[in-house]
DNA sequence: ACCGCACCCTGAGCGC
DNA sequence: TGCGCTCAGGGTGCGG
């Protein structure tokens, strides 16, 4: 799902069909953990507001009502942001695609995992939220309030820089790939973009933290940002379920240089690249290249 | 304080 | 065809 890349394109896109539209209606499936606001008090508190901003920290996305409070979004690991107006048949999955006529695909109707439908008083295109999974998370917050999940946050992993890293890493027994992934010490990285970097740097996913020298750090932070930053100009990885909002591919899922290609040559020396599991998550890295 | 793990869900793809 | 299994881009909360 959706890592820093693909919630900034999703970002860029929405922003313009939130900010400044007054929402005057809204439709949720049930209250589920989904909805950590109750849909109830939701929907109440969202009709009449208008959104003057919509902002990413890390992989939430922050949009600024006009009344002080506050709507957070996490796509978690299946979840798409998208326009009625935008929306195409590669937001389904494959089988429901199939099962729907041709003139009927053209045109993204709300299903069973549309949770969120927003309404807006200009009769304009409507704006969903999708999630099969249902590891996102919508929620309010009050004005001053103060909020578990953004507060603790760290910087943003486009700002990451390795004297962060090495400060970081220092007395840390997870490995480098768990430290990448802590949202704590850089907010955004997810599994694809930590493999990625992890390469580039020529660090093994399985290393100590505190066994990075400061060279591997500054490697790190230089590859992160790289390989964010490509991504981003390059319309995200769509590897299974993210779309940009509008429906189309992004195309960084073919500059991959490690991630999810288990058994492939490594594009810079031909050894077959490794899958193993490391801090819960599956890594990817090359044998030779990665100490 | 830190770390590893179970868990929250649904769907695709595989081998049999 | 269908069953059972594994896997999936994330995050939280718990126990050790």
């Amino acid at each position: 799902m959706p890592e820093l890349p693909e919630v900034e394109i999703t970002r860029r896109r929405i922003e313009p069909l939130l900010v400044g539209r007054k929402i005057e209606r809204v439709d949720t499936t049930a209250d589920s953990y989904f909805f950590i606001t109750p849909t109830r008090p939701l929907k109440r508190a969202l009709a009449g507001r208008t959104t003057s901003a919509l902002e990413r920290r890390g992989k939430y996305l922050v949009a600024a009502l006009d009344d002080g409070r506050r709507l957070l979004l996490h796509l978690g690991m299946t979840g798409q942001l998208f326009s009625s107006a935008a929306a195409s048949v590669r937001l389904l999955s494959a089988t429901a695609r199939a099962s729907l006529a041709p003139e009927e695909q053209r045109r993204f109707e709300p299903d069973a995992h549309t949770h969120l439908c927003l309404h807006f008083a200009d009769g304009g295109e409507q704006v969903f939220f999708r999630d099969v999974r249902k590891f996102g998370k919508v929620q309010l917050i009050e004005p001053g309030e103060p909020n578990e999940r953004i507060d603790r946050l760290g910087p943003d992993a486009l700002e990451a820089t390795g004297d962060l890293l090495f400060a970081a890493s220092r007395k840390r027994k997870v490995a480098a790939k768990a430290l990448l992934l802590d949202q704590t010490v850089l907010a955004g990285t997810g599994n694809i973009y930590a493999d990625e970097a992890l390469f580039l740097a020529g660090v093994r996913p399985g290393r100590r933290a505190a066994r990075l020298t400061r060279r591997d750090c500054d490697a790190l932070a230089e590859g992160l940002v790289r390989v964010l930053r490509r991504s981003i100009e390059t319309g995200g990885s769509s590897i299974s379920d993210y779309v940009a909002p509008d429906g189309s591919d992004g195309a960084y899922q073919d500059e991959r240089r490690v991630y999810a290609r288990t058994g492939e040559p490594c594009r810079a020396c031909g050894t077959p690249i490794k899958r193993r599991v490391i801090a819960q998550r599956s890594s990817h890295y090359c044998p030779a290249c990665q100490r």
